[in-house]
RNA sequence: GCGGCUUUAGCUCAACUGGUUAGAGCGCAGGACUGUGACUCCUGAGGUUACCGGUUCGAUCCCGGUAAGCCGCCCCA
């Protein structure tokens, strides 16, 4: 017996039928996003390490300890990408985006690499889909983007998600704001973990969203940025909010959502899932997207000034979510057609990919076998229709078809169809799937 | 990275305080029914009890290690 392998750690094969959700998940982006404006992007999966030490941040765990890095053959520091914004940006000044259109608005989906502890919902590789819209300072720009996720959330059909907004100010206030924080955090340095003075001393915002029981009511006493971020800021999200009343998209003011990623400013939200009844299928991992505006990102990374505004989103904890509320819904053939052996067989086959070739949505058994269980794997396969195509039907040019999707019980209907009369009459069935 | 829990058939789970052919339901395969599914009945296949080691006359059960999965922290989508 030769050693049998397993897939490496915290990365998932995806299979049928869970694949069917993953496909309408993305059919849905692709539709959607095109009508919001936003163009697909594909980049590569892997970047110079240098682009995510630059824009996500030296001191965040994402860079600090979690990205697949490695020395190619050609001495380069290599990286498998931990989220989609830097190399999106990378390629919008690589390719001198700006130079082609004012305004760029562009999405991805694909997968994400991040050395992590693994729990539902959170793999080492998992799937994100952004979006990226660069070129707007206009808070409309903001709210078309937080538009878009709410509908997004809307159509694949996973309620309960609420939408967190913050304001992180333009970065000019930040200084003076950080030291705010880090007097008020002072008398409580002794009751923090080890991670939590680590986190005082590199990344003191971040304290704000600690789950540490020790430090709740240092954290519910914490001044709030939105009080001492800049003028020009304040407006910027009034604009916002006021715009998303009049769309009708409900939200809450979290003031302790401060995002870990360096590059955010002004604007930042969270679409957390936090359903109102029962239980939470994503634990503590609620967070189903997250994003921003990120004004400085682009010109950090040796572009022009373009001030931007993005979000990615989680799909793995998506299709969690969709298949836990409404199940798998797989694709189902109209008509399955039984075959016999004999010469008609090849007549049998011939109709079935004609049929297809035609649009149709019809199979077939390749094994041939006994009709009963023909039919049984029809039912299997929950075609909506059956025939048997023998001798019989060969000559009559005529199909004896059967409803399969009657309640148990029920008196048989069987339909007959002449060979020619086959496409019409598929064209008014292949819209009623039960 | 830290703390805790878990791992038995393809899936969901059993097996008294360690006791010798590890069971059930579902699923899968075949038959009852050689040209018509579902319901019913019968039959069958499928397990080194995650892996490695220890204690014991004897380990699915107790102990240690490893791996994988889950919960919380951390982090984040």
């Amino acid at each position: 017996m030769s050693k049998t392998f397993a897939a490496v750690k915290g990365m998932n094969d995806l299979l049928p039928p869970q694949i069917e959700i993953w496909q309408r998940i993305e059919g849905i982006a692709r539709k959607l996003f095109g009508r919001y404006g936003f163009s697909e992007v594909r980049t590569p999966i892997v970047e110079d390490t240098a682009l995510f030490v630059r824009s996500v941040g030296e001191v965040t765990d994402i860079v600090g300890k979690e990205m697949y890095t490695f020395i190619d053959k050609g001495d380069r520091s290599i990286s498998m990408r931990p989220e989609g914004t830097a190399p999106a940006a990378r390629a919008y000044i690589e390719n001198g985006v700006a130079n082609t259109e004012p305004l760029t608005r562009w999405f991805y989906m694909g997968p994400m690499f991040r050395y992590e502890r693994m729990k539902t919902g959170r793999y080492r590789q998992f799937y994100q889909l952004g979006a990226e819209a660069y070129g707007a300072l206009d808070p409309a720009q903001d709210v078309e983007v937080i538009s878009l996720c709410h509908e997004f959330f809307k159509q694949i059909g996973v309620p309960d998600v609420v939408l967190h907004l913050n304001s992180l100010g333009d970065g000019s206030t930040r200084p003076a704001y950080l030291e705010l924080l880090k007097q008020h955090f002072l008398p409580f340095l002794e009751v923090m973990s080890p991670e939590a003075k680590l986190a005082y001393e590199k990344n003191t915002m971040r304290l704000l969203d600690s789950k540490e029981a020790a430090l709740q009511e240092a954290i519910a006493s914490a001044p709030a940025i939105l009080d001492s971020i800049d003028e020009g800021s304040k407006q910027h999200f009034a604009d916002v909010q006021r715009l998303l009343i009049k769309l009708g998209i409900p939200f809450e003011l979290d003031r302790r959502l401060v995002r870990g990623l360096d590059y955010y400013t002004r604007t930042t939200f969270e679409f957390i899932y936090e359903p109102k009844s029962g239980e939470n299928a994503l634990g503590t991992a609620g967070t189903v997207c997250g994003g921003g505006r990120y004004d400085r990102l682009v010109h950090e990374l040796g572009g022009p000034e373009k001030p931007a505004v993005g979000f990615a989103m989680g799909l793995d904890r998506l299709v969690l979510l969709v298949e836990k509320l409404k199940g798998i819904e797989r694709a189902a053939p109209t008509l399955f057609i039984g075959t016999f052996d004999g010469p008609e067989r090849d007549d049998a086959i011939a109709l079935v990919m004609k049929l297809r070739n035609e649009g149709f949505d019809v199979d077939f058994d390749p094994r041939n076998g006994k009709l009963p269980k023909q039919k049984e794997r029809a039912s299997k396969v929950n075609a909506a229709w059956f025939a048997a195509y023998g001798v019989n039907e060969h000559t009559a040019r005529t199909l004896k078809i059967d409803n399969m999707r009657l309640a148990p019980g029920a008196p048989k209907e069987t339909v007959e169809v002449a060979l020619d009369a086959l496409p019409a009459w598929l064209n008014s069935k292949s819209k009623t799937p039960s």
